[in-house]
DNA sequence: GTCTATATAGAGATAGAC
DNA sequence: GTCTATCTCTATATAGAC
């Protein structure tokens, strides 16, 4: 089915985009990893390659707020063990994967943010997106919402800048290090039980 | 002089590649914004492209290494203000240049970290070398050595995640936000005074 | 509407003039 | 030894057959 293809050439750039970025990836190499003939990306996506990584991003970002989400819906009663929950996420991705499972919005993120603004604001959002789920969370544990949106950012940072830092060393000591101090510090904040 | 035009095709690499990533900077734009003629980036790099990636990224790691090292110089007395004016001058670094001057490495290190073993390397020992600094100065401050190598990783973590967030967003909030909380959570830690 | 074949530009790399 | 001119390969994008 059409649907099925463009869907497939989505899923394709989401993760060749996450392993080598946005520039290091071919619309060649998406089509053959995707199972497409090369007409059809052009078809689905008369924008070319700015247009799919634009709808490429989105996904990704939509199907993680999603992961965000469930690891924190049962985030009322333990809110630190959600945190916990989700660094540990990204380590078991991280060592499956053979350290190509990181996240899949950054290493574009970073490519794309002086170079083609709309990409970098279908970055931007993702993030945002992402904030707004986390924050979300925090709320629910008692944390007032105004301090909520600050943590959620830092916490944002630290999971961010450890998948960077595993990813590059082959290690997932800095994952599981961020991971402990973040759930220490965001549990001081939380509101005396 | 020969040593110029390396030393001139080295500079302009590390710019470029923190601005477009790797994959994304071509060696043509290298040597035009190096002021270098083509053959000569052959002559002084004849691994090619990885060569010059590799001697691009120890130079610039080499390069924020002192930097972390001239910030943390007077941090015996006030450590965590030490991290806030590190924050800060990433801050300054990105308005200033209109959030082109991120992290040079972390872009680079997301791209390569599954495509490119050498560079890889190159990138996990600058953050490495990053850390080792950023330990020294906090075992200066009296924090026990193991301790201090464990806070050094997340606050290099959190470093580089709020740049990916502040970049991406146009924004320093992410930035601003982190540095505050890293300092909380780092005075936390310090021996009563 | 779907895909094959091709156009055009630019990449990385090399050969050889000076 | 330094640089110019070129080679080959692959990139994105398009045209037109079916």
């Amino acid at each position: 089915m059409a649907n099925d293809t463009r869907q497939r050439l989505l899923e394709a750039s989401a993760q060749l985009f996450r392993e080598q970025g946005y520039a290091g990836t071919g619309l060649k190499q998406i089509t053959t990893a995707g199972g497409a003939p090369w007409g059809s990306l052009y078809h689905f996506f008369p924008g070319g390659k700015e247009q799919l990584g634009a709808e490429a991003i989105a996904h990704s970002g939509a199907r993680y707020e999603r992961l965000f989400e469930l690891t924190f819906a049962r985030g009322g009663e333990d809110i630190v063990q959600c945190v916990r929950d989700f660094f540990q996420l990204s380590v078991d991705a991280l060592e499956k994967s053979g350290w190509a499972d990181g996240c899949p919005i950054a290493t574009v993120a970073m490519e794309v943010a002086s170079t083609s603004e709309p990409l970098r604001h279908a970055c931007a959002e993702v993030f945002a997106s992402w904030e707004a789920a986390f924050a979300r969370g925090l709320a629910g544990a008692g944390i007032p919402p105004e301090r909520a949106a600050e943590l959620a950012t830092y916490a944002l940072a630290a999971f961010e800048g450890a998948i960077v830092l595993s990813r590059t060393t082959h290690d997932t000591r800095a994952l599981r290090i961020t991971a402990e101090v973040v759930a220490t510090t965001l549990r001081a904040e939380l509101p005396a039980a």
